[in-house]
RNA sequence: GGGGCUGUAGCUCAGCCUGGUUAGAGUGCCGGUCUGUCACACCGGAGGUCGCGGGUUCGAAUCCCGUCAGCCCCGCCA
């Protein structure tokens, strides 16, 4: 991934552990690390030696090792910090299995240079079995971050905003920080608040993203700028979901949505190169938010799953099969999607997707299995000569296939069609896991309608530029309009999204009025915006890249908490230094602060 | 706010469903033997509030209720 400098040495060592090699036969050097294994065979001792660049056999014995050192070697504790000094030596009997396995470090002078306490839970990893509770390693994460797993994606953490950097400054970016002391924006997710002692009873929220000030520098002149920035939202959190979280946020002025693309692709073709050693390819395929909706019911789709959703409603209503005939008639649609192979299944799977499918909001799922000569399955009792003809025609289904079929309201179908596609073709290993998926999902809508109270509220943000920017049809048909908006989905997951911003003040105001502030509100809001606004405004747009759940997928981790040094656990809660935490009530006092609990 | 899983030796786990002598294993730790190991080997030993509280029972790691913590999911969150 990064070369390592040829020089790690300093006062203490003249190199790092993994960097010695046949070059250092016979010569004499000393190294520093931590005792990782000691191994007693009563006259010899080995001690593999460990730092972040890899372990090397240190070997002690009495024609070579000064007695003080053979004393201490037999008392050394894992993970004690250690200091040797010897003559490099190739071993008798060489391991292949490690990096340096090749040579030793034949000790003469052994110093302890720190003493380790019995260790809580191990660095070393005994094969076979299980890492630590997470509890634990969260407790003791400094031991937990000397293991080479989480060495390796910090430093690949490291590397791709090293390769980020790298590419939006070749690129014209300029990196600019922006405040964490700011002030509440509607944006969605609930603020951290932080309590203002000057002004009592106010309060400054961080930062949900960057967004205002993004758009602000823009008009400030910066015609590209970029910030590695935290992010915090005060909301619950999932495996890929931390309270405190780092977004490459990325502006661009003087920019249409093409201009936005290239250089998010240029972005991660050289994070990928850097990082990965692979050549990425760059015109990354299209697929408007509605067709994504149609044919995946979802807006984050895995291409790396064959099969697509379609609509199945003209070939089986008005065959006689009641709920059909019933959802049409309620303006719904039957949609369902063909398993290859899927006829396989059993029974109680398939009732199992039913469930699913309930659970995630539809009536359930039936199901349609083809044989050699038959149909079965709900609706296989309506399916005569005709209609399997069609359905065979049109949707290909095959001997052997199954059809899972959902209907109703498509909000709904979308929804179940999606959890079932995903679930199903992970079970029946149906996911292309060699492939890769560079996707961009564009044209989402501007707005989506509040189940509460029926109102338009922002899809994005509420500073997005509509497709068609028609203050009327704002305004009469908010619901209708679609927004130049995208996401980037690589294999379903989210890892960018951004838009092009409405630099135009009076539609910014209709945008804004359509989801029901008044005037006076948005004056108050949002006024810092819109007065930036008055002085000649340039068309921009952007982006914002979720970095830690890229680092994660290119390392393979399964949270986000194994590419973050410090993460909190699922209920927000600092383990190793005991986060949140009681504040002394002298000091709320001065905050003006009364808790109650 | 809701649902699910987990909590037993320093660590990883078995035992729990079907209650019953002294709660086991591996690893780590401590002591001993061993001059070419690399998961060193071998011998011996210590180590337990079965997360916590309550209940049922003659008897609870085991059944029930509550609670705390960790993880996953829904709600929430771009």
């Amino acid at each position: 991934m990064s070369r390592e400098p040829a020089a790690l040495q300093t006062a203490y060592r003249d190199a790092a552990c993994g960097q010695v090699d046949a070059s250092w036969v016979d010569k004499e050097m000393q190294i520093i690390g931590w005792v990782h294994r000691r191994r007693d065979l009563g006259g010899l001792f080995f001690v593999d030696v460990r730092d972040r660049t890899g372990l090397l056999q240190l070997s002690f014995g009495p024609d070579w090792s000064t007695s003080d050192a053979l004393g201490l070697v037999a008392e050394l504790n894992p993970e004690d910090v250690i200091q040797a000094r010897g003559v490099v030596a190739l071993r008798p009997d060489p391991n292949a299995d490690m990096l340096t396995g090749e040579v030793e470090l034949r000790v003469s002078e052994l110093e302890r240079v720190s003493v380790s306490d019995p260790l809580p839970i191990l660095v070393y990893q005994p094969p076979e079995e299980d890492l630590p509770s997470e509890e634990l390693r969260l407790q003791h994460r400094i031991l937990d971050l000397r293991r080479p797993e989480m060495q390796h994606n910090l430093r690949l953490r490291h590397a791709a905003t090293n390769a980020i950097r790298a590419s939006l400054s070749e690129q014209g970016f300029c990196e600019i920080e922006t405040p964490l002391l700011t002030r509440q924006t509607p944006e969605g997710a609930r603020d951290y608040v932080v309590p203002s002692r000057v002004h009592k009873g106010q309060f400054y929220a961080l930062p949900q993203s960057p967004q205002l000030y993004k758009q602000l520098l823009m008009c400030g002149g910066f015609d590209r700028y970029f910030q590695i920035a935290k992010c915090l939202r005060d909301e619950d959190l999932r495996a890929d979901r931390q309270p405190e979280f780092t977004q490459i946020d990325v502006e661009m002025a003087f920019v249409r949505q093409d201009d936005v693309f290239n250089a998010a692709e240029q972005m991660f073709q050289r994070i990928w190169k850097d990082c990965m050693d692979r050549d990425l390819p760059g015109a990354w395929e299209r697929l408007p938010h509605a067709q994504a909706m149609e044919r995946f019911g979802t807006d984050k789709p895995d291409l790396r799953i064959p099969w697509e959703i379609q609509d199945f409603t003209d070939v089986l209503t008005g065959i006689g099969f009641g709920i059909f005939d019933a959802t049409k008639s309620a303006g719904g649609r039957v949609r369902g999607f063909v398993v290859k192979g899927g006829a396989s299944l059993s029974r109680s799977r398939v009732d199992a997707y039913n469930e699913l499918a309930q659970e995630a909001g539809a009536k359930g799922a039936l199901w349609l299995k083809r044989s050699e000569d038959a149909w079965s399955g709900q609706p296989s009792k309506v399916i005569g000569d005709d209609v399997s003809a069609e359905l065979v025609a049109q949707f290909g289904i095959e001997p052997g296939d199954l059809v899972f079929l959902v209907a109703g309201e498509d909000d709904l179908t979308s929804r179940a069609l999606d959890l079932l596609r995903r679930t199903v073709a992970h079970e029946l290993d149906a996911v292309a896991t060699d492939e890769e998926h560079w996707l961009w999902i564009s044209e989402f809508p501007l707005y989506l309608k509040d189940a509460e109270t029926g109102l338009p509220v922002p899809a994005q943000h509420a500073f997005t530029m509509p497709s068609n920017p028609d203050p009327d049809l704002i305004r009469d048909d908010p619901l209708s309009v679609t927004a130049v908006a995208y996401d980037i989905v690589y294999n379903g997951i989210e890892f960018a999204s951004g838009s092009i911003r409405c630099h135009l003040p009076e539609v910014q105001r209709v945008i804004l009025e359509a989801t029901g502030l008044s005037p006076e509100e948005i004056e108050a809001r949002f006024g810092f915006l819109l007065e930036a606004f008055r002085y000649g405004v340039p068309p921009h747009g952007g982006y914002a890249v979720g970095l830690d759940r890229v680092v994660a997928v290119m390392v393979g981790a399964a949270s986000l908490r194994d590419v973050i040094a410090f993460p909190k656990t699922s209920a927000a809660r600092g383990l190793l230094e005991q986060s949140p935490s009681n504040v002394d009530p002298a000091e709320l006092k001065e905050l003006g602060i009364r808790v109650d609990t």
